[in-house]
DNA sequence: CTAGTGACCCAAC
DNA sequence: GGTTGGGCCACTA
């Protein structure tokens, strides 16, 4: 497993705070992109103390099927990280928050033409 | 190598 | 605001 780089910055996540799969990605420089946070994820060894549960997809939202959705919903309550409707927060909760989201995709549509 | 799948993301409809 | 489609890439059969 080449994930071990997730895992530790993952760990790093502070308690009470949350990330995005892409951010992660971004910030590991994956090449797998948020899909390969996603896999490593899936992967995640339990009793490493990883906080899986801090680590939600674009915009806050649980992308974490059931049983664990519920649970990691507990949990992040449990830490103090509020939810709406099974959104969370970024502005506030979001680890290194406002990350600037300038990304002029150049529409992929276009590109495709 | 090809094809299918996935705890993803985003723009467009 | 749900659905559709395109893109990304790791992993497996």
């Amino acid at each position: 497993m080449s994930w071990e780089p997730v895992y530790r910055l993952i760990k790093k996540i502070p308690q009470g705070r949350v990330t995005t799969y892409g951010e992660l990605a971004k910030k590991l420089r994956l090449r797998g992109g948020a899909r390969a946070v996603g896999y490593a994820m899936a992967a995640c060894p339990s009793g490493k103390g990883i906080p899986w549960h801090r680590v939600v997809g674009a915009g806050g939202r649980l992308l974490i099927p059931e049983p664990h959705g519920s649970l990691q919903r507990r949990l992040l309550e449990s830490e103090g990280v509020r939810m709406d409707f099974g959104r969370i927060d970024m502005n506030a909760y979001g680890w290194k928050q406002r990350a600037k989201r300038k990304r002029a995709r150049q529409s992929k549509l276009a590109r495709r033409r």
